[in-house]
DNA sequence: TCTGGGGTCCTGGTTCGC
DNA sequence: TCTGGCGAACCAGGACCC
């Protein structure tokens, strides 16, 4: 969807079209989080600090955002989506990739769907959807974004090399600001440099994974398949003050407000969290965080206010003033859904193995090497 | 300019049990 | 009894994405 916030809101209230719009932050340290046409003539872009964008845009319209209105159409969009294929992967709020191979002897080419998913979601939600088309999810990402706004781009498969070649290595997967400053010292501003650079001298730059990762994107290889939605692997809350904290028993109202939206949340999606993480930000955006394993998952209010709460007393913050505060519920497992374990007595010999898991959720058939499903499934039983 | 909030993933260090 | 190797788990930090 093209700068979603922004048209939700020129959706809802159409004076606004034609004007520039803002949709971000609240307190005076707020910032963008979409911006519409408009508003960008001027310089103004997602994630820049609200009194920058003011200045740039004096006479923009400014909306609080309205979280619950946007994932209200953006479920009418994904019920379309899922019109055309089962094969629907969620990557944010507005952005999906749909494998429509299975799709092409019902409903046309590429092309004919994404033409067809573009004019459903033009008159039934009344919103611009752009698309890119290609034979790898990277590609036809990038050519989405290449597509806006309001546009259709097909890539076709022999054209990958050539389409990349020209573009900001941020345009890569992986790449943002700091790898493309590292990048850029060895003189490697484009993907076409990536292409002609080769492994050998990406890996003493990047590391062998990253290198490996960027040279394949670069040559339009992304081996990744479209699957449906995943679960969630952590729920959070958090935020930045107005003015910064210095009293202890205020940041304990803050942690025992978020700690409670977070069990809240983990409860309504049926999830209970192994771990507890406090994060603090002081003024200086110095950020810091510490954790702690329960040895029992859970949603709890109460047993997540009380971990978090400890964490910040094992801080002896000593009258520092905090910025931010957030709570965060990690190495989440579906309620009702621990798998089975049998460990060998003498595991001497590498045998313990998963007999049964109640949910093949996480890609466990009925025999597994114990070690692997503690890698994945932390705590279970 | 002065930096939000929701997340995911990766890396490196430390600790612990075998 | 001591030591070293190894893997897993945990922890913290950081880069990145929308």
């Amino acid at each position: 969807m093209d700068a979603f916030f922004a048209s939700v809101e020129e959706l809802d209230d159409p004076s606004l079209v034609g004007k520039p719009v803002i949709v971000g932050g609240s307190n005076g340290r707020g910032v963008v989080s979409a911006a519409n046409y408009a508003a960008r003539k001027y310089g103004v872009n997602s994630a820049m600090p609200m009194s920058t964008a003011l200045k740039r845009c004096p006479n923009a319209e400014v909306r609080r955002p309205r979280f619950d209105r946007y994932s209200e159409v953006s479920r009418r969009v994904f019920e379309i989506l899922e019109d055309f294929t089962p094969l629907v992967q969620p990557l944010s709020i507005d952005e999906a990739f749909l494998d429509v191979s299975g799709a092409r002897a019902l409903l046309g080419r590429p092309v004919e769907i994404a033409r067809a998913i573009r004019a459903r979601v033009r008159e039934e939600v009344g919103l611009a959807a752009s698309v890119g088309i290609a034979s790898s999810m990277f590609v036809a990402k990038v050519a989405g974004a290449k597509s806006k706004p309001d546009g259709l781009l097909v890539v076709p498969a022999n054209n990958t090399v050539a389409f990349l070649e020209p573009l900001p290595v941020t345009a890569l997967w992986g790449v943002g600001g700091v790898t493309a400053k590292r990048l850029a010292s060895f003189g490697l501003q484009t993907v076409g440099d990536i292409q002609r650079a080769g492994l050998d001298s990406l890996t003493p730059i990047l590391g062998a994974r990253l290198a490996t990762h960027l040279s394949n994107l670069a040559h339009g290889i992304d081996p990744r398949e479209v699957e449906g939605a995943s679960h969630d692997r952590s729920i959070g809350r958090s935020n930045t003050f107005g003015t910064d904290l210095l009293d202890v028993a205020e940041m304990k109202r803050e942690i025992l407000r978020m700690a409670t939206d977070v069990a809240a949340r983990a409860r309504r999606r049926d999830a209970l969290g192994h771990t507890v993480v406090l994060t603090v930000r002081f003024p200086d955006w110095n950020t810091i965080t510490r954790s702690h394993t329960m040895t029992d998952p859970s949603n709890a209010t109460q047993t997540i206010v009380r971990e978090a709460a400890a964490l910040l007393d094992a801080l002896d913050l000593r009258g520092q003033a905090v910025r931010l505060l957030g709570v965060r519920l990690e190495n989440l497992v579906g309620e009702g859904d621990l798998g089975f374990l049998w460990e060998d007595e003498d595991d001497g010999h590498n045998i313990d193995v998963v007999v049964d898991a109640v949910s093949d959720k996480f890609g466990f058939g009925t025999v597994q090497p114990a070690s692997l499903l503690r890698r994945k499934r932390k705590g279970a039983d």
